[in-house]
DNA sequence: CTAAGACCTGGAGTGGACTCCAACGCAAAC
DNA sequence: GTTTGCGTTGGAGTCCACTCCAGGTCTTAG
């Protein structure tokens, strides 16, 4: 029963779509259009992901379930790999989407508050029968 | 100039368009899907869209941009076509959506909250140097 | 008379983000 | 020594919700 750790802090592809969330095809996905980095392989050339890989798999995670398209994911990610003197970029980056997820969350408010409103009128309907 | 209003409350699909936000091509795909009925012909068959359709266009713009799928807004308007014996059931399903966007809400805010994590993270990175 | 503008139809095409597949490679288990 | 499990690849397929197109019809303007 070999451990899914091959190495301090080493996960396979199924263990790091265990652990993210993520299914292994995504995992293989993003490594292609380039969101993903660095993946070492092992003898066999199966893919052994990093701790920091979780960790970056977690920033991606949440961008993209806010909503952030892969192609700006993907300039994010090349401004992380490029280096530090990007970090004010990213600010901007994130910043910007930030925004776009606080007014995404004002929009849904207002709409659930609508959707509220019919519930309330047919219920009132309903009550009135 | 025709008015684009040709008898009382009955719009063209371009104003219906104009004043719902939805393209003329997503009307009619909407019709031929069965999302809106009822829609009346001009005598050269040219779509005539009502007062009350307008308001049905402005449910289904919210129930969309809330995320429902196409089919269980067809499924909401069969409801909506068979008659006040349906309300009960109209009640359950808006309410479960009201539930499911309530959750995304959530969602979106603790996902905005570790956005701003991250920023504030770049920030000191950036004050640091 | 012709051209523009709004609309019609059926059906094909698009974009984004996966998701699935066939055929293969290893390694451990029975 | 073959089956099981986990992984590999390149490329094709899927799903959703539109979106676009060709070719046609009317009406009105110049």
């Amino acid at each position: 029963m070999a451990t899914e750790l091959t190495a301090a802090g080493r996960y396979s592809i199924g263990e790091t779509a265990r652990r993210t969330g993520f299914t292994m095809d995504t995992l293989r996905y993003y490594e292609r259009v380039g969101l993903i980095d660095g993946v070492e392989r092992g003898p066999t050339g199966q893919r052994r992901f990093s701790e920091d890989h979780l960790g970056w798999l977690d920033i991606l995670k949440c961008l993209r379930d806010t909503g952030m398209p892969i192609e700006q994911m993907c300039r994010f990610a090349e401004l992380v790999r490029t280096g530090d003197e990007t970090i004010p970029a990213r600010i901007t980056l994130l910043t910007a989407h930030e925004q776009a997820v606080a007014k995404r969350i004002a929009d849904l408010e207002s709409q659930r508050a609508h959707i509220n409103g019919k519930i309330d009128y047919y219920k009132s309907v309903a009550a009135g029968e």
